[in-house]
DNA sequence: TGTACCCATCGACGTCCGTCGATGCCAGAC
DNA sequence: GTCTGGCATCGACGGACGTCGATGGGTACA
């Protein structure tokens, strides 16, 4: 686990600022430097954490169907007797994967009668692609 | 598996031209019809399991540090040995999830003296992103 | 009250995935 | 040649995930 995190001491300083490290640094840079040169971090963890676990919500080919079929539905919305029949699964399967949209704040759900009808949260959606942005 | 599939066959029907289906229909329409109003499918099944294998390389928190990493760049590109010591974890591991993206069409990787030099490509980026449009 | 139906939850099973140590390949330096 | 170091691949392990049948709660209708 702790093997290299003391080797590159880079984060703000420049190449010629490390100082001399506890272990041997790659320093025979023959064709220009490596280690430690313009990578300052980028996303922090808590942040990919939180990001990946909104991306593994829709990374998912029957999720994935799901949603499309819900956006184009003219109501912009359904029930999940008409998306059981559409992906050709288990019923409880389907209750799983909307629970799982769900959680994630992509789809809400409305309960009317006998079924519950949901449908899709478009900023929601609009946030994930700013992920990737 | 074949439970419910020739229940509904309203693809590209409207309800009242289905024939009697094989088992009963959920005729019992109370407040609004249900089963096979507006569902006309959205994405396929070979659309959707192909978009899905794109999402799920970057569904990772791990996998989206890199990513980051590697865009915050001056260069533009990163070595593995500086993407090893910004994630803390093992160099088999960071290897993995590059080339998890590089089989994706995320990342390029060219080798240059002993390093192996990763750029991200921004037209996959953005193909990644239409998915969600 | 009883029946029928839609849907969520539970428990279990098989598979996929992230992680690591060990190993091997390749390029430079001596 | 030998040695050193960066990186990919392999094999194995543990945990997460997708799927299903069984079950139960809730609503509508007779």
């Amino acid at each position: 686990m702790d093997h290299g995190i003391d080797v590159c001491q880079y984060r703000g300083l420049s190449i010629q600022e490390v100082p001399v490290p506890v272990r041997e640094l790659p320093l025979t840079s023959t064709t220009g430097a490596c280690c430690g040169i313009g990578v300052d971090g980028g996303m922090s963890r808590a942040d990919a954490e939180r990001s990946a676990s909104l991306l593994k919500a829709v990374a998912d080919p029957v999720r994935l169907r799901l949603v499309s079929a819900i956006r184009a539905t003219e109501a912009g919305e359904a029930c999940v007797c008409d998306l059981t029949d559409l992906v050709g699964l288990a019923q409880p399967t389907v209750s799983h994967h909307l629970k799982v949209l769900t959680d994630a704040g992509l789809l809400e759900r409305e309960r009317r009668g006998s079924w519950a009808w949901y449908r899709l949260v478009p900023e929601r959606l609009a946030e994930v692609r700013g992920i990737l942005a």
